[in-house]
DNA sequence: GCGACAG
DNA sequence: ATCTTGTCGC
């Protein structure tokens, strides 16, 4: 990738930046389906894969509604802070396969914590037309700000602020384990998020299930892909 | 050259 | 993200 590239991607971030809402544009209560995404990878002769899953709960009883996938090769690398361009183009075609319409979508990554508030939650809003959530596993750090230790209880969170301005939250979802990475990806504010993200928050893992599911689903379509191409 | 670096 | 077993500590 080159820096003249780079430039161009960055421009078409800020162009969308500028219409970011943090309001909800929703009433909880009138949240019916919410879904989980995520990405697993691998590569056969060279050619490097990826399969998407996408999880949709229901929001009062989580149970499972739905459950997606689709695999396709992965063309564009990895590039930290313009992981949208590599995970996006494979999001978008999962979600053409849902019979149901989720009212909000978690991403497994940032959403406004981003150097220019276009993680991948934020930059999928634009394309889903929903409210997006953004929960990474580890911080990404903006301008050198570090972020702060939250208390060791389920629920303590403390605000990471980068000029002035909150970019999410350090969330600990369980006593004695590493803390999350909140975000607004659009169309939502902070609170909400965070109140959305420890609602689908079991005892069994640090991540909401709506993420923590997504995840285990593409390590399972994974699996069986690669048994596949050896036989 | 060295360190940073969501997934 | 991915390569990977046991092991220390709640």
């Amino acid at each position: 990738m080159k820096k003249h590239d780079i430039d161009e991607l960055e421009k078409l971030q800020k162009q969308l930046s500028s219409n970011i809402s943090l309001k909800n544009t929703f009433k909880l209560t009138d949240i019916k389906l919410v879904a989980g995404i995520d990405i697993a990878y691998w590569s056969n002769e060279g050619i490097d894969y990826g399969v998407c899953c996408i999880v949709v709960f229901d929001y009062l009883t989580k149970a499972i509604i739905e459950e997606v996938h689709h695999i396709d090769k992965i063309e564009f690398p990895y590039i930290s802070g313009y992981l949208a361009f590599r995970e996006l183009p494979l999001v978008l075609d999962t979600v053409k396969k849902l019979k149901n319409f989720p009212d909000l979508y978690m991403f497994d990554g940032n959403g406004y914590l981003h150097n220019r508030h276009m993680g991948i939650a934020t930059h999928a809003s634009f394309y889903l037309k929903k409210p997006t959530i953004g929960v990474a596993k580890t911080y990404l750090k903006i301008n050198n700000v570090d972020f702060i230790e939250p208390e060791n209880e389920l629920g303590s969170y403390t605000e990471i602020v980068v000029n002035e301005e909150v970019y999410g939250r350090t969330l600990r979802t369980r006593e004695n384990v590493k803390p999350i990475f909140v975000s607004c990806g659009n169309w939502i504010d902070l609170d909400t998020a965070t109140h959305v993200v420890l609602h689908f928050v079991e005892k069994n893992s640090r991540l909401p299930i709506t993420t923590r599911y997504a995840d285990l689903a593409t390590h399972e379509v994974r699996r069986e892909e690669l048994s596949r191409i050896k036989k």
